[in-house]
DNA sequence: CACGATTAAATCGTGTACGATTTATCTAGG
DNA sequence: CCTAGATAAATCGTACACGATTTAATCGTG
């Protein structure tokens, strides 16, 4: 390998991960992330926070537990996230009457007045790929049977 | 979205989020992460600080900055990584004599000590894929390719 | 030689992730 | 009805990840 520090690598010279399907996962969803960031600065949302909001505009008061299933997290993951979109004043949070030991998560208004902002925010990542419908679902669909497999044989 | 909260969800019904690759490829991330978490338990490693030590095996004294090139990260993740590889006698950290601001990683005899233990990780993953080479071929491809315009999106 | 600009690490604060544990609630079997 | 187990969140400690800043060393140009 020959790296130089001045010059990010690319594909063709990727040092000695290139073998490692893990890695490629693992960078390419920090460079979404990174890439998310900037996107998502102007909303005040991190990515997590952001997904947690559309699931919660395609179906209002979901448990937390319903949203880890949904985010594949749990509740040591989102309880301080969605506290703080609470505190941002996005989301509401309560017990539910007939089972006390469920939090609903609900959008406020100004959680929900969020929806046209975000509505745009996947056509600017789109942009981004620089790759062509048919790649990225082609690639969407390997990755989430990939996902699936992985979380299955954790279970065992 | 009729999403169970007993029962995880499958690709055929992955809730609001079918049509994000990012969020596929955000997931499969973390599945990765977890199950690498089990693998490496035994050796006392993170990912990230496995990928630290994979590239030391693969080319040994490399500067903190190279490290970053080739894992896509930067000082501020790296130092605090390398400096718990340090306190875990894997590497040692020293100045460069010839340019006193570069921070040279070496591997101890025990970080080297590490190889025969490391090899079999790659297959103990592959296995856990439950997907064909070719398969995986194709989608390591796509997303290395993937994550080179996300970031080159990114620089500019 | 000087000195502003650049570069390499390190530092700091915030926000995920996650294993392990804790607390509160619910449910079933006796 | 009452308690053992199960379940849902929350809490705690550790480790990334990253934007922003700081510190120290080097370089470039006059």
């Amino acid at each position: 390998m020959t790296l130089s520090a001045q010059e990010p690598q690319k594909s063709e010279d990727a040092g000695p991960f290139d073998r490692f399907l893990c890695f490629a996962a693992y960078s390419t969803s920090l460079a979404f992330n990174r890439l998310y960031k900037s996107v998502l600065d102007d909303l005040g949302l991190t990515y997590p926070q952001y997904l947690v909001i559309v699931a919660l505009l395609h179906r209002d008061r979901q448990a937390v537990s319903e949203l880890g299933d949904a985010l594949f997290l749990e509740s040591n993951t989102l309880t301080p996230l969605i506290k703080r979109l609470e505190a941002a004043g996005l989301v509401t949070r309560q017990r539910d009457s007939a089972d006390e030991r469920v939090v609903r998560v609900s959008l406020t208004a100004q959680g929900r007045g969020l929806a046209d902002r975000i509505a745009c925010v996947p056509t600017d990542i789109l942009k981004a790929t620089g790759m062509s419908i048919e790649e990225l679902g082609a690639l969407q669909q390997g990755l989430m049977k990939l996902g699936d497999n992985l979380r299955a044989s954790q279970r065992d």
